[in-house]
DNA sequence: CGTCCACGTCTAC
DNA sequence: TAGACCTGGACGG
């Protein structure tokens, strides 16, 4: 659940849920999790919930009650307490009854109801976290959605700032200037102007102002294809009627917020109007090749001068099982088709081991050595990856990383 | 069964 | 700038 819509997403969901609830008791957290203690008891209180960027913060406000003796006593909260959240790879909220408890529910805020219904922060990765008593992440900047003007600012006035040395595609992940967005917004951004992923951030950027000239602009949509405007004229023409990047990086995430829902959330039934909305993310055609921080970047076209060198496609994944192939309208699939899958339901038990074992994430980022032998393309950057392992003999588990990756795209 | 991949940070050489 | 941190679904053998 975790770029900027999805967290907003979720704060309305608490808000809607918990509006007219009295929760009571302590906040509880799991056994597995590793996140703080929330300090916080009340006999009633209540919960509303905001976003920033990729934080949400809950805040539990005490019901006033005349018996302030009692309470002191027993350490119950007189004051709200802000509790912030991050998500991870997979945070979410769930309000459920008691009896239906979330897998992974890892903190848990309990309604003073009969039969009770909990809050739950739902993590399967565990990845996400919390702050009590917290404040909003200091090193974030402004919120791409609900702070665009105070984050167009940040960002064209920190220009000379050398994080904008890298390409564009992995500045937008940087949550200093881009707090919200994330590595399906990036796709989808880059890809509605057409923008290569591997120019350099500074050049795509200088020359846009603090302000928006497009602010009173309508919305976007129409498109009139019986002209054949220049590259030149249509670049122009695409600014005009869509904004230029830093716009995009306000109303695209906008727009999921407006298709309601969940936003991407694969297990979820009504993934499906997100899953057409994707342009670029994941859609079959589309070109993927890795960052130069091991993520898998989207786009169409060139992608730019400053590809990572050894960079490669990920393996396309074959679509999922069937699902439908009978096309009605235009057929826009999308690669992966998690379908939903209610079947089996293995109920494993977490557990805190503690097993140093073999980190599966980072080898998504060991670029195979694809010349095995040292050859330094000491052009630029000391780019020191790509390599590492390589002749340090065979791994044990691992000989032969992937061989030969495709690239995915049928045409282009 | 095993490998690869996933919406994101963090922090330690 | 590599790993570390996690679970689990899709796929390949």
């Amino acid at each position: 659940m975790p770029e900027g819509p999805e967290l907003h997403l979720a704060s309305l969901y608490v808000n809607k849920m918990c509006n007219g609830v009295v929760f009571t008791g302590p906040v509880r957290k799991s056994e597995v999790s590793k996140s703080p203690d929330v300090p916080f008891t009340c006999e009633a209180y209540r919960i509303t919930a905001t976003s920033r960027g990729k934080e949400v913060k809950l805040t539990l406000t005490p019901i006033k009650s005349d018996d302030t003796k009692q309470r002191l006593k027993t350490g119950q909260a007189d004051q709200p307490m802000d509790v912030v959240f991050r998500f991870g790879m997979s945070g979410n909220f769930r309000f459920t009854t008691e009896d239906e408890l979330p897998k992974h529910s890892h903190l848990r805020f309990y309604s003073k109801e009969k039969p009770c219904r909990v809050l739950s922060f739902v993590d399967v990765r565990r990845f996400g976290s919390w702050q009590p008593s917290g404040t909003w992440q200091s090193s974030r900047g402004p919120c791409v959605m609900f702070e665009y003007k105070s984050f167009r600012e940040n960002v064209v006035s920190h220009l000379s700032d050398s994080a904008f040395d890298r390409p564009i595609c992995e500045i937008l992940l940087n949550q200093k200037y881009f707090n919200g967005i994330g590595n399906y917004l990036r796709a989808e951004i880059l890809f509605r102007l057409n923008i290569p992923p591997f120019v350099a951030a500074r050049t795509t950027l200088e020359g846009l102002d603090s302000e928006d000239l497009c602010e009173s602009e309508k919305p976007v949509k129409k498109e009139n294809t019986d002209k054949k405007p220049s590259d030149r004229t249509k670049q122009k023409r695409v600014k005009e009627e869509t904004g230029d990047l830093l716009r995009l990086c306000h109303t695209v995430p906008l727009e999921v917020v407006s298709l309601g829902g969940k936003g991407y959330d694969p297990e979820k039934a009504d993934y499906s109007g997100f899953k057409a909305w994707l342009q670029c993310y994941y859609v079959d055609g589309m070109k993927s090749i890795r960052d130069h921080n091991g993520r898998t970047m989207w786009f169409k076209g060139d992608p730019g001068p400053m590809v990572p060198k050894d960079s490669k496609s990920p393996k396309p994944k074959k679509r999922a099982k069937k699902e439908d192939d009978h096309d009605y309208t235009d057929k826009k699939k999308v690669a992966r088709g998690r379908s939903a899958n209610t079947t089996k339901k293995q109920v494993k038990q977490e557990t805190v081991t503690k097993t140093p074992k073999k980190n599966k994430d980072a080898r998504v980022k060991q670029s195979r050595s694809k010349t095995q032998e040292g050859n330094a393309p000491h052009e630029k950057k000391p780019t020191a990856r790509r390599r590492k392992s390589s002749n340090a003999g065979p791994t044990t588990a691992g000989p032969l990383r992937r061989s030969g990756r495709v690239t995915r795209q049928k045409s282009n």
